[in-house]
DNA sequence: AGTACCGTGTCAATATGGAG
DNA sequence: CTCCATATTGACACGGTACT
């Protein structure tokens, strides 16, 4: 059982909204793809995971866990009474090879040591459970969930370590018939106690550099009409109402100037004008926290992001979208 | 006190979505 | 298709706050 969502992380949902307003960097290119590609990663998990079955076990997915000092995340914790399976996972794709404990790709060493991580991931939790003095099992498991993934290895300890696509159904199967009881209730009440935020996620963009406005659900042309409730894509003919626009706008906004308070000036700023102050109001109202201090008012999104605000069943728009495709 | 914003309220007009 | 209810808009107005 998934004991809560997968959600895109703060990092991608910041390259997200970067992408679409500015020419990325080479590197932030990069960093978008990588960041996009573990994401799918994950959900490839999910789904596997939801295919075999996992009403014996309780999930976690993407956790950051306060222990001590430090923040460790976590990709999955698969708990049942025997204790916590770390799983984090890898999307790796090609051909990688393991020497000496170094890790290799097409001939070029990585930057990252898996096994470390793991080690280290599982260690915190060894940590937590020790202060706790409680007695549960905690093991870890590196996931390469890509079919397109080749590991050659010189280091047969290696292998129980691991879990590639082609054993992933098996060793999911594995947690078929776990007790979730007592344990497992102790054990998920001990992790949630220790729930943190990404501490890592910061983000300030050089304002200049962002394209100012609304721009299109659909193709994400900025080239719109605007006609009154809506704006109409000149490119797709995509017509979208101004609700949709903004919350796109503020979830944007979030992202990119994470932690920032926003005024109502430098959000009309951010979409250049292109609705009246009063439409802009209404709608900063109805989807912000309003924090009123006179002339320096700041709003807060209410939701974590665009789909969530969508999603959200008790919302209701009269006008509807239009999308093209 | 004066100024420049910012927030809030009212209300007629009307494009839209859904019902008939 | 036509018609109707209404959510949303835009204009106009007013009160409040921060700063000089």
């Amino acid at each position: 059982m998934f004991l809560n969502p997968r959600l895109k992380s703060h990092d991608l949902l910041f390259y997200d909204a970067l992408e679409k307003r500015s020419e990325l960097t080479k590197q932030e290119n990069r960093r978008h793809a990588a960041t996009l590609k573990g994401f799918e990663g994950e959900c490839l998990y999910d789904e596997i995971f939801n295919d075999v079955g996992h009403g014996d076990v309780l999930v976690y997915r993407d956790l950051y866990i306060k222990i001590g000092e430090s923040v460790t995340q976590y990709d999955a914790l698969v708990i049942d009474d025997e204790g916590i399976a770390v799983n984090e996972i890898k999307n790796y794709t090609g051909d990688y090879k393991v020497e000496g404990g170094d890790w290799y790709r097409a001939g070029r060493r990585i930057s990252e040591d898996p096994v470390a991580q793991l080690n280290r991931a599982v260690g915190k939790l060894i940590g937590l459970r020790n202060a706790a003095n409680s007695s549960f099992r905690v093991s870890g498991k590196l996931i390469f969930p890509s079919d397109d993934f080749y590991l050659h290895t010189d280091d047969n300890s290696l292998w129980s370590k691991i879990v590639v696509r082609s054993d992933l159904r098996r060793y999911f199967r594995q947690f078929r018939g776990g007790k979730i009881g007592n344990k497992s209730q102790f054990i998920v009440r001990l992790l949630s106690e220790h729930i943190a935020e990404n501490p890592y996620f910061k983000s300030d963009v050089d304002e200049t550099r962002l394209r100012k406005g609304v721009y299109c659900e659909q193709c994400s042309s900025y080239n719109l009409l605007k006609t009154r409730f809506h704006f109409t894509c000149t490119e797709c003919q995509s017509k979208m109402t101004n609700e949709t626009l903004l919350l796109r706008a503020l979830s944007d906004y979030k992202y990119l100037f994470y932690g920032k308070p926003m005024t109502r000036v430098s959000f009309m700023n951010f979409i250049g004008h292109s609705l009246t102050f009063k439409v802009v109001y209404r709608i900063l109202l109805k989807h912000c926290y309003v924090d009123r201090k006179g002339k320096k008012t700041t709003y807060t999104f209410k939701y974590r992001n665009f789909e969530e605000a969508i999603s959200k069943a008790e919302l209701y728009f009269k006008y509807k979208d239009h999308l093209k495709g």
